[in-house]
RNA sequence: GCGCCCGUAGCUCAGCGGAUAGAGCGUCUGUCUUCGGAACAGAAAGUCGGCGGUUCGAAUCCGUCCGGGCGUACCA
């Protein structure tokens, strides 16, 4: 494809004595492989009819043995390969455009104290997926996590749990390992929902929120641990059946905030000014808003907490890029944090990057959580595995991560994603498990009969069409790591599963005369459909 | 008010300077004694929010208006 594009500049040069850079597109197949409107870009300087001067390359180009080129339309030039150099094209490896770089990405940052829920899957996946990319460019990439164990959230648990532990934390044990998510759930709804109808109880959640800083009292810190650790083996449980990769480095707020506060405290007033007894970051001269780091009680505020990360992550890998993870909403935010950053630490210049999602809403089908509000991730998986058993399968890890992968993965990063679990759930169309399946359904034809010649010289109709899906692979996926956008490969992955699934249709393959030909060209669409799926995280099925 | 994001088929979304605007779901009609039907073929359905502009060419770029979301100092 490189090679077409230069002979075409080339030729431009010699027969009209221009410099132009010529983009291949791939055309809707009646066009043929490949179409260019480079001669309708040049018409205008050369004062000619875009056909005749498309035309001219185009005769100029027919010698060529490995393809034929006709005009079309206003002035396309449309590139047909030969089925050999189709074939070829199909077998390219990608590119590594970040070889040997050092990057972090956060790849999950659930909370300890409250549950899992819809949201933190979302970004958890986001997070992962690109750390794939990272990964497949060439890039050394370190998986981190981020959490908030101090804070008010802890608070309004901890009000929760020590009313049910009546001073004996040793109760806690009579809470079963499998009800854990759901009683830290509970305890946390508990205590919010006191928070807001009782001033006393306010006041007390107040208290035990300054509490969670410091954990001196030793009944508090005996029910904090037991209910943190609890925490992170449910975190660790729920991000592993997301298909996450493992992380590397798990950083906590509590950590951050030392390292924050000092931080800020050092670069007054260089970078951050004493306001209201507050000390205050002028984000408004950054492209964000002014922002408060040190509160005037002298607590560090998540900005601080922000910013003390971002000082942890340079200390610990000296990243050339650090990526974070967030809603849309903390976008503004961060370009102040970020830009507080580097005015601190001047080596970590250009090296944060917040990539914002949009949000999960839900639709208003039949949507039910049982405290109305969030989507829990662990109910989310009960029904995912409920509609796979109602259609007869057995619902595994892999399908249920699958499910949910895809469907976040298949939209823009930015766009928000409306998640109906009904649909989510329905299996069919383009899901997950319609990927899964195409993939099943190759890797069954070849579980009878391997795939032997590598000769083919001659293609279907029906077979050049997978083929051709199949060699548009590598650009899909170098532009999809590049621009750091999933969704291309998924829409990509879908359409080549069609496509499979048509050939499926119409093309006999065991026992057929074309059986050899037929097999080769299965194996190479399982292969790359696999390919595609890994750098998904969604893991491809010999069967399901 | 100011800043950022978004308005594409009934619904959910792709497409982000080019050839008749695409897909899934939903609706309607078919295929079906299957190398695994979680499939395939087809139909109906769109003033690409409105109006201007740039361009040989605009859903795509620019302006403006309308409509929605988010943010806008001691929450996270």
């Amino acid at each position: 494809m490189q090679q077409i594009s230069e002979l075409i500049e080339a030729k431009v040069l010699e027969l009209f004595a221009i410099e132009a850079r010529v983009d291949l597109t791939r055309p809707e197949e009646q066009y043929g492989d490949f179409a260019t409107n480079i001669a309708l870009q040049i018409a205008k300087q050369l004062n000619k009819n875009p056909r005749e001067i498309a035309d001219e390359i185009a005769s100029s180009l027919h010698h060529d043995e490995i393809f034929k080129a006709e005009v079309a339309g206003p002035g396309f030039i449309n590139i047909t390969l030969s089925d050999q150099g189709l074939l070829r094209l199909a077998n390219q490896e990608t590119a590594k455009g970040r070889e040997g770089a050092v990057v972090v990405i956060e790849t999950n940052n659930p909370n300890p104290f409250k549950a899992m829920h819809i949201g933190h899957a979302f970004n958890s996946i986001l997070g992962d997926t690109l750390a794939n990319f990272l990964e497949a460019s060439g890039a050394i990439t370190h998986r981190v996590s981020y959490h908030g164990d101090i804070g008010l959230h802890v608070g309004k648990s901890m009000y929760s749990l020590l009313r049910f532990v009546e001073g004996d934390a040793g109760k806690l044990d009579t809470v079963r390992q499998e009800d854990r998510n759901s009683f830290i759930s509970r305890m946390y709804a508990e205590g919010s929902q006191a928070y807001k109808e009782d001033p006393s109880a306010k006041a007390e959640i107040d208290e035990l929120t300054k509490q969670s800083f410091t954990r001196e009292d030793t009944l508090y810190s005996a029910v904090y641990q037991k209910v943190f650790d609890w925490s992170f083996e449910q975190i660790d449980i729920n991000v592993a059946r997301l298909g996450n990769k493992p992380i590397k480095r798990r950083f906590l707020e509590s950590e951050a905030e030392s390292s924050g506060v000092s931080m800020v405290r050092d670069n007054v007033p260089d970078v951050f000014q004493e306001s209201d007894g507050a000390l205050v970051f002028k984000g408004s001269e950054h492209g964000s808003f002014d922002n408060v780091f040190v509160s005037s009680r002298g607590t560090g505020l998540y900005a601080a907490r922000d910013l003390g990360l971002i000082k942890l992550k340079n200390e610990q890998f000296h990243p050339r890029r650090s990526y974070i993870v967030t809603a849309e909403e903390q976008r503004s935010y961060f370009v102040g944090v970020i830009a507080a950053a580097e005015l601190c630490l001047p080596d970590t210049n250009g090296q944060t990057l917040n990539i914002s999602t949009g949000t999960v809403k839900l639709s208003t089908g039949k949507m039910s959580s049982r405290d109305g509000e969030v989507v829990e991730i662990s109910w989310l998986f009960d029904q995912i595995a409920e509609a796979i058993r109602v259609r007869g399968g057995e619902p595994d890890e892999a399908l249920i991560a699958g499910v949910l992968r895809y469907e976040f993965l298949k939209v823009r990063i930015g766009s928000d994603v409306v998640f109906d679990v009904n649909e989510a759930v329905s299996l069919q169309g383009n899901s997950g498990p319609y990927l899964q399946y195409a993939h099943a359904r190759a890797r069954s034809i070849l579980s009878k009969k391997e795939p032997s010649t590598d000769q083919i010289s001659e293609l279907s109709e029906g077979e050049r069409s997978l083929v051709r899906k199949i060699s548009e692979y590598n650009v899909v996926v170098i532009r999809s790591i590049e621009e750091l956008m999933p969704h291309h490969i998924a829409n990509y992955l879908y359409e080549l599963a069609q496509e499979f699934n048509r050939f499926y249709e119409n093309n006999r393959v065991i026992d057929d005369g074309r059986q050899d030909v037929r097999l080769n060209l299965v194996n190479k669409y399982a292969n790359t459909l696999k390919n595609g799926l890994d750098l998904l995280g969604i893991y491809a099925p010999e069967s399901m």
